[in-house]
RNA sequence: GCCGAUGUAGCUCAGCCGGUAGAGCAACUGAUUCGUAAUCAGUAGGUCGCCAGUUCAAUUCUGGCCAUCGGCUCCA
């Protein structure tokens, strides 16, 4: 009995069951093969080796795929396994998945891996993919495969056996060489395949992903199909270091981090202030056109109110604590206390919600040393935070109102975000009810706004669901900015009541929000965004006075006077330096326009603005030259 | 906090097997007065992250600490 085979041109063969998908599809097009990296047989990826038994739909997976360079991937981790194990005899196998930009590698080893072991491991990755050896997959019984790497030692690989569920009776393992992986496939046909490839990285990574578990050498590396997109990568990555808001803070004088004042603490110059001072500013104005109010609550709180919010028992290890007479308090870690405060003040209606409480408040978190990084992850930041507190059926509304709110603050600079839902947390207070009824909230709201989102289990705050925007880094790294929390558990903490239409007292729900998240994050990520060169209406300097000769300064400084009047951020460049020089340290500085005075400008009373992007807009007025970038500042440009 | 690497002039980086340090840019001084990405010459600038130890002698070797970088865990 024949099977009947379709490929993907939806062209029908009968063939005898038996054959490999890759001589089923040689028959179909030989010359698919050439790129292609495995199969999907019904949907399910296998090898191309793979042997078909029934009437089959298969699609190709090709190496200029997602899939297919994921695969490809994964292949590389195992030969790098294999070189690791040949170099480093006696070094243990855990996991090496192939992740977004390439593959990593978790080992356990005595010694301690370095950057310069990679040209030994590398050269023996050359030698097998040389060797040209197929990759083998092999179904063994569980207890078949618990033996074989009981035998070879591999005892990561035993644990992971033993922790799968007890449905699985088989397991699949794939051989190149003399090496044995516990794997699912599906594999490269042979290593021969492998054209590029590059070892970047060693770090430690806990077994497991568990702080608890013993700490792994993690390897990682990337692929590709050929050389030239692997350096095209490499190239990326170099550009990506350039745009590194620690660097560009340094070149563009914005911020500094300084050692004699501790770690993850932000000194901002002038620039990063100007910039800072910007954005706040057009955020306070966005969130007066919502109906927010603007309120401020002290930076140090008595410690017995957070006990009450139950933050000294869930956050206190993120807390600083200061003595003031004999009386313990604790600097605040969030800014939702005092909010709660402001609510308690009087007897509110029904009428009276939703409240926004609105706060630029400044914060401070303990964080672990090793995770401080720049001005995305610091110990003391500025929130553009908000408490909401409405009645249960305007939670609807409200969460998406502050979802619209976040859209449109993340297109006015160009963002593109992921959203994600976070449940539950271990340690968390409040009952199922809450966290259930507060969850649906967040997640209709999302439903009901279109929203794409993915749900992040366990990952919500301590006392409520949140719903998180995450932006990318130069580097890809995600940072999460806004986030909006719904929490039915500090309101009855803080017996926050209103008075309903039926006149008796009810529980007013609160939702906490952040739109641009932490201040120094957001602006951190934003310095990466634009690689420095900000739109005019951000920029801490507009335009620059470029003058010829010394005898242009006159001029320079009257127009000088003319612009800061009218709110023009200026700066002057009349150093005894040519033009050329100047324009350069100007282009360096990423400043929007230029503006060079000389003979011509000063007899015709103008200037002559030269744009970032090198284009020249001819002789100007100054008047004309303050509506421009005016109109700018106003489009948001 | 954990694993690894790094720390030399304001910045970017050289400096071998121990004998107290250099380059480019920036700064300063002088000359030049110049039209769209670097004018020339000169000068100055360093407790070699900090603290111990080994040594006749430590930027160099050893240990501890601090900070930074890449990850892990955690997070705005």
């Amino acid at each position: 009995m024949n099977i009947k085979i379709i490929f993907p041109d939806k062209k029908e063969a009968a063939i005898k069951p038996g054959i490999t998908a890759m001589e089923a599809i040689s028959e179909w097009q030989k010359k698919a093969l050439d790129s292609a990296v495995a199969v999907k047989v019904n949907g399910i990826a296998v090898d191309l080796s793979y042997i078909l038994k029934e009437d089959s739909i298969i699609s190709i997976i090709d190496i200029s795929s997602a899939e297919g360079l994921s695969i490809l991937r994964h292949s590389i981790s195992h030969v790098m396994a294999q070189a690791v194990q040949n170099v480093f005899a006696g070094a243990k196998v855990s996991i090496g998945p192939s992740i977004e930009d390439g593959f990593y590698y978790d080992f356990e080893y005595k010694e301690p891996f370095t950057t310069d072991d990679f040209a030994k491991i590398e050269k023996r990755m050359r030698e097998i993919i040389a060797a040209d050896y197929s990759f083998i997959r092999e179904d063994l019984s569980r207890a078949a495969a618990v033996k074989l790497f009981e035998k070879k030692g591999e005892n990561y690989k035993v644990e992971l056996l033993d922790d799968l569920s007890a449905e699985v009776k088989v397991v699949s393992v794939y051989k190149h060489d003399d090496y044995v992986d516990l794997c699912r496939g599906p594999h490269i046909p042979s290593t021969g395949r492998i054209k590029a490839f590059k070892l970047l990285s060693v770090a430690g990574a806990y077994w497991r992903g568990d702080e608890k578990n013993k700490m792994l050498q993690r390897i990682y590396g990337t692929g590709f199909a050929e050389e030239n997109t692997l350096n095209e990568y490499l190239k990326l990555l170099e550009e990506a270091k350039k745009r590194d808001h620690r660097r560009l803070g340094k070149e563009l004088d914005l911020f500094q981090i300084n050692e004699e004042v501790g770690p993850g603490l932000i000194i901002f110059h002038p620039k990063g202030m100007m910039l800072r001072y910007i954005i706040e500013d057009w955020e306070r104005k966005e969130h007066w056109k919502r109906g927010y109010e603007m309120v401020m609550g002290p930076q140090i709180l008595k410690v017995d109110l957070w006990k009450k919010s139950g933050h000294f028992d869930h956050y206190r290890d993120n807390m600083y604590f200061t003595e003031v007479d004999e009386q313990a308090y604790g600097i605040k870690p969030m800014n939702c206390l005092a909010h709660m405060l402001i609510y308690k003040s009087k007897i509110r209606s029904y009428r009276d919600l939703p409240l926004r409480y609105f706060e630029l408040g400044t914060v401070h978190r303990h964080e672990k040393t090793g995770v401080l990084h720049g001005l995305m992850r610091v110990r003391q930041f500025t929130q553009d935070d908000a408490h909401i507190l409405c009645t249960p059926q305007q939670l609807n509304s409200e969460i998406r109102a502050i979802a619209d709110f976040v859209n449109y603050a993340m297109g006015i600079f160009g963002f593109e975000y992921e959203v994600e839902l976070s449940t539950r947390p271990e340690n968390s207070i409040g009952s199922d009810r809450d966290w259930e009824l507060a969850t649906t909230a967040l997640e209709n709201a999302l439903k009901d706004n279109k929203t794409n989102y993915i749900v992040n289990e366990g990952d919500g705050a301590f006392y409520g669901p949140k719903i998180d925007f995450k932006l990318k880094d130069a580097l890809k790294r995600k940072w999460q900015c806004a986030t909006i929390q719904c929490d039915f558990t500090l309101p009855e903490r803080f017996d926050l009541n209103y008075i309903g239409a039926d006149g008796e007292r009810h529980r007013p729900v609160m939702l906490h929000r952040v739109i641009l998240g932490a201040v120094e994050r957001f602006m951190g990520v934003l310095i990466e965004h634009y690689a420095g060169a900000f739109p005019v209406w951000l920029s801490p300097t507009q335009s620059v006075l470029l003058t010829v000769t010394d005898k242009h300064i006159p001029y320079a400084e009257k127009v000088y006077g003319e612009l800061i009047a009218a709110g023009i951020r200026c700066e002057k460049s009349l150093e005894n330096e040519k033009l050329g020089y100047k324009i350069r340290q100007a282009q360096i500085q990423k400043i929007p326009f230029m503006l060079v005075i000389g003979d011509k400008e000063v007899e015709a009373n103008t200037v002559s603005p030269r744009a970032r992007d090198g284009q020249n807009l001819g002789a100007l007025s100054v008047k004309e030259f303050i509506a421009l970038v005016q109109e700018m500042c106003e489009k948001k440009k």
